[in-house]
DNA sequence: TTGAAAGCGCTAACAG
DNA sequence: CTGTTAGCGCTTTCAA
C-alpha cells in the first residue's frame, strides 16, 4: 500500500484537496470550517498520513536544505577545522528549521562538483567553506558563477575581496601582527612563519600582519625564515633542519599558519628530539583551545570556527527569507588561549 | 529572469517539453532525430539550462539522496568514530553518485527528529549510525518503525539482535575476547574492564568476551573490576581511584570500552602522575591507529569504521537500486594495533 | 519516430 | 468564508 496522500483524505472526507492541506498546515486561521477540520485531523491521523517533503518543496519552491560546498581533496569530516564550522552551521540549522544537504564531490558520475552543484535547485542556499586548496582567484570565480546564477550563498574563511556578499572570516592581517606582537613580548626576535603556501590569500595576509608587527619594533621578516611546506611533511622537515642547522641564526619562535603545519611541527621535534618551548617557542593559528588533545598543549590565537559556522548560517537563512536583507561583512576576533608552547 | 526550463526549450526549438527532456537524458536512444537533438542541445546549452533536480525527482520518485540519522545529543561532528564512518560513507557516496542529507536534530521547529525523518520523503534510504545513547531497545524500535514505513535503511553499530536489515558491525564478544587473550599473553592477570553503561548492548557483548577469554586462562572479571563512568570524567576518576587504592588487589591492565574513556583514563594518569605502561597497561577498543594525535600512542583493537561506512552504504544502495537484494549483515574483523601502553 | 496528455503530490490563486 | 481550478517542472505513458 503506497503511503496515503492529500486526495486520499479528501476523498474520504469528501472535500478536496486543497481543503485538506488548508487545515493542515494552516493552523489556526479560520480557512476551513471547525467541524469539517476535526474531521480531516482525524482522518489524517487514522490513515498515517505524512505529507510529501519533495512535492510541497516543488510547490513552495523552497526546500529548507541548504547546500554545503568544500573545496577539498581530502575527506573533509577529519578536518577539525571543518568538524568545528559544521557544527555551528549545525546549532543554526536546528534553530531555524533547516537540513544541510552535503554534496559528494562529483556527487554524478561524469560531472564536476561545481556543475552539479549550480543545477541542483534542490537546495534554497549554499554554504561554503574555503579550504587551504583555493586560490584567491579561486573564490572570485566561485563566487562570480554563484551570483550569475542567481544563487544564494554564505562564505566562510579566506576571502579578502570586497565584493558585496555575505561573508564570515577573521582579519588575519591583524592575526599576523598580534602573533608578531606576542612573540616579541616574550622576548623572541628571531620569529619564523610556518605557511602552507605563499599563493594562499591567508598566507599573504598573515606576511603582511607580521611584518606590521616585526616593523613596530624594528625587526623585520626575511624570506629565509618564511617557510611553505605545500602541506608535505617531508619538505616541512628540510626546512625546519634549514632554519636549524645555523646555530647563530636558527629562530627561537616558529608562528604555524594553521593546524596541520603544527602537527608536521609536533612531528619534527618528537623525531629530532628537541623539545618546545626549551629548544624553540611555538605559536599557533587556528587551534582550538578546549577538547583538543595535543600534547604539549600548544599557544594559540585561536579562531572561532564554531561560531562562524553559526554566524554564516544566520546570515544565508535570513537572505533566503527575507530577501531585502543586504550581504554582510564580518570579522570575528581571535583569541589567545595560552598553552605551554610560547 | 527565471532558469530556463524544459518547456523553453522546446518553444524555441519548435518540439514538445517531453522531447527535449528525451534528447537530454536518454542519451544516445533513436528516440530523437540526429538533427533535432543536436539543434536541442545546442539550445540549451545556450540557453544555459539546468534541470529543476526537485521536478525531476518528484516524476522519478526518487532522490538520489541519503539520509542520516545519528541519535546523540553532542555535536556530531566532533565524534571521531563518526568522522570516520562518514568518510567512508561519502566515499561511498561519491563513487555511485549519491549525496547526503544531514538531518537537523528536530530540524522543523516542533517536530521530533524521529517524526521529521519519517515523513520527510526526502530522500531514498536511511543511513543509521548508532552511538553509546543507543539501548538496545531504542534500537528494535528504530528498526520496527522504519519496517513499517517501509524506508530503507542500512545501520552501522551495535545491533545484536536477529532481524533482516541491512548491518554492519564488528563481532565485540570476539573483540572481547581478543582484549583477554592479548592482555593475559603479556602476562596480566589481574585486568579491568572500564566501561561507559551497563545497559549498552556493547557492554554486554564485551563483558561476555573478556569472560571467556579469561576463564580459558583460569581468570575471571569479578564485578569490582568493571567500571562504567556513564561517560563522566569525576566517575571515572572515582572509578579508578578505588582501582589503584588498593595495593595488593589493583589491575595491572584496563581494557577501555571506547575512546572517551580511553581519554578519561588518560587525563587521570596524567592528573596522578602515573604513567603508561610502567603503572598499568592500558588496551583500547575501537582506536584508530594512523592519524591519531594521542600521547603515548594507544594499544588498540582497532575497528574498520571507515570500511564499515563505505560498506553500509553499498548496501543500502543496492538494497535501493535492485530491490531484490536481499539484506545483508556483517561482521567486519577487528585488528590490533600496537601502541606503547601494552 | 514523434508529439500530446496525464500524472508525481502539493500549494497558491482564484471564484463562488 | 469555503471550495475549485491551475500550476510547480519534469517524466512517461499512449496515440498519432
Amino acid at each position: 500500500m503506497a503511503a496515503p496522500k492529500l486526495s486520499d483524505i479528501a476523498k474520504r472526507v469528501g472535500v478536496s484537496a486543497a481543503a485538506v492541506s488548508l487545515a493542515l498546515n494552516k493552523g489556526e486561521t479560520t480557512r476551513v470550517g471547525a467541524a469539517k477540520r476535526a474531521e480531516i485531523l482525524r482522518v489524517a491521523e487514522e490513515m498515517g498520513y505524512y505529507p510529501n517533503e519533495l512535492a510541497k518543496a516543488l510547490a513552495e519552491r523552497k526546500t529548507r536544505l541548504l547546500g554545503l560546498m568544500v573545496p577539498l581533496r581530502d575527506p573533509i569530516f577529519f578536518n577539525q577545522f571543518i568538524a568545528q564550522a559544521l557544527s555551528g552551521i549545525q546549532s543554526t540549522l536546528m534553530q531555524r528549521g533547516y537540513n544541510l544537504l552535503v554534496y559528494s564531490p562529483s556527487g554524478k558520475p561524469g560531472r564536476a562538483t561545481r556543475d552539479q552543484i549550480m543545477e541542483s535547485r534542490f537546495t534554497d542556499g549554499l554554504i561554503l567553506i574555503n579550504t587551504r586548496s583555493c586560490t584567491a582567484q579561486d573564490v572570485t570565480d566561485t563566487i562570480n558563477e554563484l551570483n550569475t546564477a542567481q544563487i544564494r550563498f554564505s562564505m566562510i574563511n579566506s576571502y579578502y575581496g570586497r565584493a558585496p556578499i555575505n561573508y564570515v572570516g577573521v582579519d588575519d592581517a591583524k592575526l599576523g601582527e598580534a602573533a608578531a606582537d606576542y612573540l616579541i613580548s616574550k622576548g623572541h626576535r628571531k620569529i619564523a612563519f610556518l605557511s602552507g603556501s605563499a599563493t594562499l590569500p591567508v598566507h599573504a595576509q598573515l606576511t603582511k600582519g607580521l611584518q606590521r608587527g616585526l616593523a613596530k619594533h624594528g625587526l623585520s621578516l626575511p624570506p629565509a625564515r618564511v617557510g611553505c611546506t605545500q602541506y608535505d611533511g617531508g619538505r616541512a622537515f628540510k626546512i625546519l633542519d634549514e632554519w636549524f642547522a645555523n646555530q647563530r641564526n636558527r629562530p627561537t619562535a616558529i608562528f604555524t599558519a594553521d593546524e596541520q603545519l603544527l602537527l608536521h611541527l609536533y612531528d619534527y621535534v618528537e623525531a629530532r628530539g628537541m623539545s618546545v618551548p626549551d629548544d624553540v617557542s611555538v605559536l599557533a593559528r587556528g587551534n582550538v583551545g578546549s577538547g583538543d588533545r595535543l600534547r604539549p598543549r600548544p599557544t594559540s590565537l585561536v579562531i572561532p570556527t564554531f561560531r562562524m559556522g553559526q554566524l554564516a548560517t544566520e546570515m544565508l537563512i535570513d537572505a533566503i527569507e527575507k530577501p531585502k536583507v543586504k550581504p554582510q561583512r564580518v570579522l570575528l576576533p581571535f583569541e589567545l588561549v595560552a598553552g605551554s608552547t610560547a
